[in-house]
DNA sequence: AATGCGGGGGA
DNA sequence: TCCCCAGCATT
């Protein structure tokens, strides 16, 4: 094997890098498999300085397995907010209900035990159990395609069948058997610090010599991604409902984005809609079945709010009703309620 | 095997 | 604009 004395030398130069280049976070001084679970459910597809202030808000909130499960979800969900992806809120929420109650507040100690909370897959799985446990498993993250793809080469795309197989074994081949929770955190802090995505520092790097990328200067091309980024869009019209005191908030309970957030009423539309378009849907008649009403469009500039995958269009109309709401809400108890960014800023804005 | 799921940051 | 981020569940 051609690659022996690379893959050998690869694992010691990451190693000494992490050794002189790790940083202090919080969850690195521990190896609690609470806090190790916690911070790798909230670094899931997401940046560590996006992530830090909410890891270090749930340990405040939550020190123990316990006070998660004790928690309602809407207050989990609450403390999530803005954080995305929100189904991992609710499966920690269930994983944390599951470990305290069924498990005696113990967590599993196995990568195959793990693996089998709700929330915890192929990579989560393999971090807790190499870190908290010692256990001789590889994680193969974002940083870890990236990294070993340049490093050997490889150009098999990492989001297909193929290139999944092929880059855990890899990762598993260079794996340090002997330190597996240091090694795995060290190639992934050494693909965020120095293999970045965009202009890595090749030039301070100690495995320049024998990084296959840099001698063919395919850096920038590595790794290989299949994409299909479909952008579908979307029209929003929130229905803000306002008595003297209260307005109406509704759980989204379809299966959709924002699952168990909570927002105003919704008339969703195949287009932008004029107050005359609006004000003759079923859905608007039925929210106001028959009472009279004062509306009018809070945002006459359609605000664009972005997903990966989304762009959703949306327009508040605030509309004042003269009796009493049915089922309102008091307006200053809606901080409580967990809403998605997009409410969060209308009613910042709107100042309600 | 493919798709849906957030929001923010960097170039 | 586009891409990426310490991925997972569902179909």
């Amino acid at each position: 094997m051609k690659n022996r004395a690379n893959e050998i030398d690869f694992r010691e130069v990451v190693n000494s890098w992490y050794l002189q280049n790790k940083r202090d976070l919080p969850w690195r001084r521990s190896s609690d498999p609470y806090r190790i679970w916690l911070s790798e459910i909230i670094l899931q597809q997401t940046r560590i300085d996006q992530g830090l202030p909410y890891y270090l808000r749930f340990i405040k909130t939550f020190p123990t397995v316990f006070d998660l499960a004790e928690a309602s979800e809407q207050q989990v969900l609450k403390l999530w907010q803005g954080l995305g992806y929100y189904s991992r809120a609710r499966n920690l929420h269930y994983t944390a209900k599951e470990v305290a109650y069924e498990m005696e507040g113990i967590f599993p100690k196995s990568f195959s035990e793990l693996k089998k909370l709700k929330g915890v897959g192929e990579y989560t799985a393999s971090a807790i159990a190499s870190i908290c446990y010692g256990e001789a498993v590889a994680v193969v993250d974002g940083n870890v395609y990236r990294v070993l793809s340049r490093y050997f080469g490889v150009d098999t795309p990492i989001n297909a069948t193929e290139g999944i197989r092929y880059f855990k074994e890899l990762a598993t081949r260079v794996l340090d058997l002997e330190h597996p929770g240091d090694y795995n955190q060290a190639i992934m802090e050494f693909g965020a610090m120095q293999c970045k995505p965009q202009l890595p520092l090749c030039a301070s790097c100690g495995l320049q010599i024998s990084c296959v990328a840099f001698q063919l200067q395919r850096v920038d091309k590595l790794p290989v991604k299949l994409k299909k980024n479909k952008i579908k869009k979307r029209y929003f019209n929130y229905i803000v409902l306002l008595d003297h005191q209260h307005t109406l908030l509704q759980a989204r309970t379809k299966k959709d984005i924002w699952q168990h957030l909570y927002q105003f009423p919704l008339v969703e539309s195949n287009d932008n809609l004029s107050l005359d378009e609006l004000t003759k849907k079923e859905d608007f008649l039925d929210l106001i079945s028959g009472k009279s009403y004062d509306i009018r469009l809070f945002n006459p500039k359609v605000s664009v709010h972005k997903l990966s995958h989304q762009h959703i269009y949306t327009q508040f109309w605030i509309v004042e009703l003269k009796e009493p709401i049915p089922n309102g809400i008091h307006r200053k108890n809606i901080r409580e309620y967990p809403v998605p960014v997009l409410i969060a800023n209308f009613v910042k804005d709107f100042g309600l």
